[in-house]
DNA sequence: CAGGCTACCTGCCCGC
DNA sequence: TGCGGGCAGGTAGCCT
């Protein structure tokens, strides 16, 4: 699913179609939807019928939504929030309340400007719930380190706990504990600009090394987010259904045999992790002690 | 305990 | 045409 970029283009929907809005009515259709929350769908959607939409907040992949008492906009203390992650194929639409079903509708809320907000995920690996007292930041949400857009991000302190892991890069980069926000296109794509191999062992990493890599990672997302981000179909989608277009400007992924961009060597694809990993063979050569 | 594999789900594409 | 296998943007949980 979406990763970072694609989240935050979902947020910013959001906040555009939602904040203010009160929430009408609530239908939960399938309730693996919403098995992360406790107590399941019916107290899921008794909880959600009348609430105010707040500002919604992302951290690394997870987006949230404090839920206000009235429309003061005026989030108490220690609110609750509506939690949302997309997993691989999650969507939040904002679509009027008659129009067609989607396939895969999960959860629907009428909010009281007539429009609906959809859940639709086709693989149900994402899902909402309720984050009790979560408004500022979901419990749910803790254990998860701050992503490289959060403006309190610490550079340092992620080069001090790479050194002290014994893994390979790509995987650190995917670990969410160490930096969110970072799912399989951007690890590549970044991975690639700063010409380091997924499988390089963390704790040989430089200091400018990893300064090169946090830059990359940076301006991936900067620029994916500029084209409404990653969508190679219709399961990535914004909160109006649009696609982003960011997918034109990848440099090795999913790019197994076209040429690399910058040195003209075929890109290659390696299986990884149960998925794949795409590296130019030249400008990121394996480590001779490479670690997966 | 840190690291790494697998299950969780649906759909699509490819080869036989 | 059908079936099986592989693959897809993620992560929680269990194993070693």
């Amino acid at each position: 699913m979406p990763e970072l970029p694609e989240v935050e283009v979902v947020r910013r929907g959001l906040d555009r179609h939602t904040t203010g809005r009160r929430v009408v009515d609530v239908d939960v259709l399938n309730v693996r939807a919403v098995r992360r929350h406790r107590g399941g769908g019916a107290d899921f959607a008794a909880r959600m019928r009348g609430v105010v939409l707040g500002e919604p907040r992302r951290r690394g992949k997870y987006l949230w939504v404090p839920l206000l008492a009235d429309t003061d906009n005026h989030a108490e203390p220690g609110a609750d929030a509506l939690l949302a992650h997309l997993g691989m194929s999650g969507q939040l639409l904002v679509q009027p309340h008659d129009s067609p079903v989607e396939r895969h509708l999960r959860v629907r809320m009428l909010l009281d400007d007539g429009l609906d907000l959809r859940f639709v995920d086709q693989r149900t690996f994402g899902g909402l719930s309720i984050s009790e007292g979560g408004a500022e930041l979901p419990a749910e949400v803790a254990h998860i380190a701050r992503d490289p857009l959060d403006p309190a991000f610490d550079a340092d302190d992620l080069y001090a706990r790479l050194r002290r892991r014994r893994t390979g890069v790509k995987r650190a980069l995917l670990d969410q504990t160490l930096v969110s926000g970072v799912g399989n296109i951007y690890a590549d794509e970044a991975l690639w600009r700063a010409r380091l191999h997924y499988a390089r062992p963390t704790d040989t990493l430089r200091r400018a090394e990893v300064t090169r890599l946090l830059s990359a990672v940076h301006a991936v997302m900067v620029e994916a987010l500029g084209e409404g981000g990653t969508s190679f179909d219709a399961l990535y989608v914004d909160v109006n259904g649009a696609s982003g277009y960011f997918d034109r400007s990848l440099a090795v992924y999913g790019q197994a045999g076209e040429p690399c961009p910058r040195c003209g060597t075929p890109v290659r694809r390696d299986p990884f992790m149960n998925r794949s990993s795409f590296t130019c063979p030249r400008c990121q050569p394996r480590p001779r002690r490479g670690r997966w």
